[in-house]
DNA sequence: TTTGGCATGTAATCCGTTACATGATTAG
DNA sequence: CTAATCATGTAACGGATTACATGCCAAA
């Protein structure tokens, strides 16, 4: 069986370690090191994941290990094969698969009547919070890979996965005013003039 | 001595269960059926879920089952305890958590440089006509929830989970047609002009 | 000296999805 | 008659997270 073929249930793992192999030899600690300055806000990956799929990966010939550059340090490093190429070749080719995120923000709020609007009012608080913050780390985040990638070519498409979550971030703060004022006005006015 | 005590994983699909069986009794099915035309675009649930969870719920405390409303269909209903009150507007007044939700148009726009403009300019447009049907989805949501909840105090919180839907869907439908032209004008224009 | 980061893994386990299995009822 | 929907579950399985376990190195 092909390995680029997708069974039921996609151990998507794979394809951010070929996308990040391919940029050159890298062990399992730099994946999800790099995953942590650059994809963070929309992919991560940790220890428990990584180091078993580079293993199953090696077995299938996407990667293999390559000689330790740094001896002192015990670290593994991965080299992608051609095989791997063509894997991950094939994958960007196809059609993105969108899920439904859950999202417990929205859930809480679907039910929030039952818990007065002091209490919406508070997570919509915690949203906007979080919505500031966030554009703080993607600014960050935008800064690192401007100067680790200073070539127009792969930076324009960095940019962008940043460009999105900053727009989504500004939005989500507007929402979060607008639905607090609208709050107030109609459930908070009504209440404190009876 | 016990090593694994408290496995921190909480079983969200519990409070989606509670808070439609706030509104009144209701069986597995309706739950699901619930998801699909009121949350469906922030939270799903599936069957294979949704019976083994009310089942534990029973056992806990939070729903019990109801006399047969309808005897013709052999429909199981449930209906909510104080328990299940209690733990459900804890969880209300609980701040949100907020997760990274992975985002695959964006891993593959990260290293779409490895495949070229053509394929990140269909990426791209998928994701355009994407957004652009979402807005319709989220458009016969609200119809649907402003038809079955016409009091103010309920409609409120389920428009605003729809209006930030709504306003991100445009946001994503902006920014794809500003990356298309972005890359466009970059990078096609610079391999043709080759 | 002790803290923190580097580095690699295994173990446990539970959530969530898909597929399977069954049967009744309703609409066309 | 037949297809779709209603309705309830179980089985299988893999993915993803968290905790556990170990040890080296550099810097404060």
């Amino acid at each position: 069986m092909p390995t680029h073929e997708h069974p039921k249930r996609a151990n998507r793992s794979k394809f951010i370690i070929l996308g990040i192999l391919a940029r050159g030899p890298a062990s399992g600690y730099d994946v999800v090191k790099a995953t942590r300055t650059s994809t963070a806000y929309f992919w991560n990956e940790n220890f428990g994941q990584i180091y078993p799929t580079l293993g199953k990966m090696a077995e299938e010939g996407l990667v293999q290990r390559c000689a330790q550059i740094d001896a002192a340090r015990n670290k593994t490093n991965y080299e992608i094969t051609n095989l791997g190429r063509e894997c991950l070749h094939h994958w960007l080719a196809e059609p993105y698969q969108s899920a439904v995120e859950r999202n417990e923000l929205l859930l809480k709020l679907f039910f929030a009547n039952l818990a007065g609007p002091e209490n919406a009012l508070k997570l919509l608080q915690q949203a906007k919070a979080d919505a500031l913050a966030y554009q703080s780390v993607l600014s960050a985040i935008r800064e690192n890979l401007r100067q680790r990638h200073p070539e127009k070519r792969d930076r324009l498409y960095y940019e962008a996965t940043i460009d999105i979550g900053l727009r989504v971030a500004k939005v989500q703060t507007q929402w979060c005013d607008d639905t607090i004022c609208e709050i107030r006005e109609t459930l908070l006015a009504q209440s404190s003039g009876q």
